[in-house]
DNA sequence: CATGAATGAGAGTTCATTCAT
DNA sequence: GATGAATGAACTCTCATTCAT
């Protein structure tokens, strides 16, 4: 119990924290609001993880971990290369919508923010790579088994990702997103790499 | 005399709040070292521009205004519909990537930025909109010439500006960018949306 | 067998704080620090210890009594008083800068330590004044048996303490003592008080 | 009259400060207190000293500054060499025990001081050497001009100094000075020196 | 217009001490 | 006895903003 009482403290804090600099960045949160909003001492943020910047990681890597099991477990369900490629988007977006998932504090510290001094950066960035990896491997097994044209996996993983990131960062942070926009990327992406059927 | 003196010195201002914001971020730039960089006295920015926030702000409609004015200009030489949009892709990209155009400021502030608290959002906002509207015109114009297939303009406009946006971002803060990537994004829009050729 | 892991835990500790106290003061040594160089429980600390300040002024008197059983053990060699002196001064300076003995912890917490508002200090004057009482005695001695000029043993003992005193923290703090520095305190004290020849 | 005022506050946070870290040390002192003291506010220290360890070295250099000024402007009167060592001792006393100079600030962060982690220790080291060279003249001229036996002037120097230190330290920390130390040291040290007369 | 000294609230972080286990 | 999670006051230092000159 002891255990656990400790671990829920901890717990507490790295969802608070994930609320606050989600919504509203890393400077405007403070040590004190996430204490109050964990509802635990001040002190216990540095007893557990040591400085703000290691904080603010831990709580964008515990989500990216967690956007990179989905995606796998999502595409375990995969047939095809393009199925694989649609089911990867459409997962994106929906965990990325999905208020309960935390996406925002993964905007925010992710290698697409505009932290640049982030200490330890590399840890972020090795990790988001596993994500490309996964489309990736299912672009070269759509180009494999005929349902993508014959593209070149990397390059086109990358143009995908474009749509994705894109998509994201309207769809949450402007008034410019169409309310098909998510969709409308689906379709733009699918559109664009599938072979043509004859 | 006295006059070109001071607008010398609120420009220099202006210019080193672009390079600082741009490179460091709002919260690492502070007053101080803006006014270093500028080589003026700290008072003149409260002087000049009142605010820090009010400062970010016109550095960044500045560079934005800029760029609007560089599309407009570049769009004058288009003839077709697709054209114009390649050009709009093009221009931006070649915008984004140009040093000297500061772009950078723009990414922290833009409506795409992770700067939610920002007072006076909403004349970014109004400002950055008018870059959709140059592209959803020549989307309708290359729907009207048959250079585009019959696509919607404006959630066209947005699926587009995701590419960008995603692509910008990509290019300037991450390591995942391909030599090829902006090349790339051009082509796979204008793909995309080019209407068949028989 | 409980008793003497207690007791082995606490002489850890008090070690430890020797150690730490002695080289990097009474601010810059935390009980995190101090229990970690031990190998031991934080908690035990306050367990043993009560407070900071009690652990310090432990660590203190813990090598100040060392200091005066030792002094007391060399002091029963001598033959004359002149002799006492010399040996008082030399055994000293030999404690003062063996590492083993950890004398540094004795500087930083004597009363002629810069820490001023330190509780219970009457303890750590009163034990240290039976340093003085054996130099008196030393010089009383002397004067006695004819070894030392007819001097005033209190006055002559404060004297002659100042020598010591400025020896060891020359030696041990500053940059600015000689090789032969303490030998020649010892010199320059005996030449000082030693009954003339005829 | 500008220069005037913000010198005012700027020497203000210097006295106090002086004060201050001479009366309960370098810990127990904070900007709040030195502030408070000063009767300025809190950020015209860093403002004007940059960290807390800096304003520490500033105290203490001025005080030993004005140390070195005043043996120097004492020395200029002696005959002799001896004279010379003597009005040294003297001035040296003098100045340690008047209130009005601070001498306890210099105390503590002197290279005799407990603080081992002082960045910039080399200044203070550096400056207070100069002491050092005013004695070893001393001597030197003493033993060229017959007053002093034919000692080392380095050596001696050392010796003396440490009955400096130690009659400044017991007199300013512990309860073992008699009301006759310091000039018994003076006494104890010219008779140490002194050549024979015949 | 121009200057930079002055302000003080608030930040992140440290740490002795407590106490439930 | 032994543990280390928990607490929160206090620390040094930062910085946008003000304002007398």
């Amino acid at each position: 119990m002891c255990a656990k009482i400790a671990s829920s403290r901890k717990e507490s804090l790295l969802a608070a924290a994930k609320v606050l600099f989600g919504m509203h960045g890393y400077a405007e949160t403070t040590f004190k609001k996430i204490a109050q909003e964990a509802g635990v001492a001040l002190g216990l943020l540095t007893h557990y993880f040591g400085t703000k910047e290691r904080l603010f990681l831990a709580a964008g890597l515990d989500v990216l971990h967690d956007l990179i099991r989905t995606e796998e477990a999502a595409l375990a369900q995969a047939q095809t290369g393009l199925e694989a490629v649609r089911i990867f988007a459409e997962t994106y977006f929906a965990f990325a919508t999905d208020p309960d998932r935390h996406f925002l504090i993964l905007i925010r510290c992710s290698p697409f923010s505009d932290l640049k001094g982030m200490a330890e950066r590399e840890v972020m960035e090795r990790d988001f790579h596993k994500l490309y990896l996964l489309l990736e491997e299912a672009l070269a097994k759509g180009v494999a088994d005929g349902s993508i044209r014959p593209v070149d996996p990397l390059r086109t993983s990358r143009v995908i990702f474009c749509n994705l990131v894109g998509g994201v960062r309207h769809h949450l942070l402007t008034p410019y997103a169409t309310a098909t926009l998510l969709n409308d990327l689906v379709d733009f992406v699918i559109n664009g790499i599938a072979a043509p059927t004859p």
